[in-house]
DNA sequence: CTGAAAGCGCTTACAG
DNA sequence: CTGAAAGCGCTTACAG
């Protein structure tokens, strides 16, 4: 009985095969450059010993990982679950495999993790969006490996990006609910510090407000993790002040939902008593009772699109084009006209 | 000015420290076996030089890649992201990295995939349930390499698991709902084939009507895909039989939203003319309108305890151990006593 | 406590 | 079209 036998090198098929590694390498990598003859006989002594081969020494001898490492805040939230599974079909059918880990939305976790994947030496990495002290991307320039921000788009940031403008998108949906007779409008918003998407979200909701002639800096404002929880309690707080708001924009789906919740326990009725807005699309947005308004964001094509950009950016040595795809407001059942109007 | 250079290698770090590679590569893995003084000296010049040790290189060297494969059937759902999160920081708090990718619930994208991250050098894998060809576990088996499977209990299988028993938990639930009243039970459930969660949760179901003198044979029971819109599709055309049900349980509590979703669409109240259920209490069960009844699975813990497991058997060779996660009824309002009653 | 050197398993110019 | 050999950047017995 032959003992657990380490697994096949390329030495081994080399001998079994009667030829030299540098011919079996070629079989599996460039099987163009071999005749049939010896092809045949290469893989099926391949089959033989059941060789697959070393993916380490692979890299190191070639330099190349057909890794790609993707760091995002978190994956226990579907906002970037559906862009992610994007993400990585469109790199899997390029042949290249997704190294991911979520920083929790820590910059020094984001840090540490740039590091932790180029080392690992992933061909490029997906980030997202654009908030990151200048050393990180002093670092990243150093490395010289592509790199790509998502979820925003911004023209001049220090890396190409693959997203949408959150700031014009969330204006255009606060456009909407002042067409609707609002005026006294709050928000929930996630953490602005380090996070582009949330601080540009809060931006477009006061350029509406300044373009309408209202008092922008007035703004009652939360800030919270994107929790449902959180965004109850936020509601919560928001609805008892004295002046209540007759709409309340989220900055995504997850808070919007909180706040829903939290009408309902409170006795007020959605859109009739108070109207809520989301932002980003998910599926929890349909299901949402009532369905809820919201920006509607790609987020599969973006994920394809980051993809296709970094595969690009390996492949040609190209040092890639931002892509700043389009949004449209998703009219559903939470936001209606103002009850004071 | 100095032009992009290659990062600095443990050579340069040597030649800069004054040392040998060997010192600079136990200063970096074995500090102790260091005096102090070199160390010093060391660790200034890993400083200076933004030294980053190479990974593939040391994979190949070490032999140890301190990375863990997940494959999941995908990640584009909420059924999997919070565990698969869990597992994640486990992991990371432990120094591993986790490598993820979906398999869309394939079979041979599975297999590939198995093969691909174990070239990548993992040290583990976690896998999702036990169905699988007897020739996939063989090769497992050969490679030596800690396999851990979850989200399915099982005493007997030939990988230790870390998961739930998706039979009884079902069989749980659905005594509930017999001790309701109901006796005109409908199930929409997963793809059983290739999955035995979808499958061991029809037995479960099955075993409760047995037990309690219910035709099990005659169960209606759909199979469909693990989506709302599938879960609507498969609801109505359930209740569109001449012998309509009073309840529907379904696979997951995906299925039951799209479920609560076409009851709503043909009228119908939920408990009041149908009762649903869901599986897995994922945040969706909560958010639905009524809220969901459904099978609450300790995502999070199970995540963790897999991490652990892999983690224990990578570091101390054991063979591994099985745990059994208790789950609960979640008791909500999508199920209520049969209107027939 | 530290160093010289072999070895990990590939790829890739360079010859022929 | 194929082979001999250097080299990728580490780790780790083995000496001393």
């Amino acid at each position: 009985m032959p003992r657990p036998k380490a697994a096949a090198t390329l030495d081994d098929v080399a001998r079994k095969a009667g030829v030299s590694t540098a011919t079996v390498s070629r079989c599996l990598n460039a099987p163009e450059r071999v005749v049939k003859a010896t092809r045949e006989k290469v893989m099926s002594a391949v089959r033989d010993l059941d060789y697959t081969p070393n993916f380490a020494a692979r890299v190191m001898a070639a330099k190349r990982s057909f890794t790609i490492g993707a760091i995002i805040p978190t994956m226990d939230n579907a906002i970037f679950a559906r862009g992610l599974q994007a993400f990585q079909e469109e790199l899997h059918a390029h042949g290249y495999t997704m190294l991911v880990s979520s920083s929790a939305y820590r910059p020094e976790a984001e840090e540490e993790q740039i590091r932790t994947l180029l080392a690992r030496g992933a061909d490029g990495l997906l980030l997202i969006g654009h908030d990151r002290e200048t050393a990180v991307y002093d670092y990243l320039e150093r490395q010289m490996k592509p790199v790509v921000a998502a979820w925003s788009y911004r023209a001049d940031g220090r890396i190409p990006s693959v997203g949408f403008d959150n700031r014009t998108s969330m204006r255009a949906l606060a456009e909407e609910v002042i067409k609707l007779g609002h005026r006294n409008i709050a928000m929930i918003s996630g953490i602005s510090q380090g996070n582009d998407r949330a601080r540009l979200r809060i931006d477009g909701l006061r350029d509406a407000m300044r373009a309408h002639g209202l008092d922008a800096d007035a703004l009652p404002l939360i800030e919270t993790r994107y929790e449902i929880e959180s965004g109850s309690e936020a509601f919560s707080e928001l609805m008892s002040a004295p002046q209540r708001p007759s709409a309340v924009l989220c900055g995504n789906d997850v808070l919007a939902v909180g706040a829903l919740l939290a009408a309902r326990r409170m006795g007020l009725r959605v859109p009739q008593d108070v109207s809520v807005t989301g932002f980003d699309d998910i599926e929890l947005a349909q299901i949402a009772q009532p369905a809820l308004t919201t920006v509607h964001v790609p987020h599969r094509e973006m994920g394809r699109r980051a993809a296709l950009a970094l595969i690009e950016m390996i492949e040609s040595e190209g040092k890639g084009t931002s892509v700043n795809l389009p949004t449209f407001i998703e009219m559903r059942d939470s936001l209606g006209p103002s009850p004071s109007r």
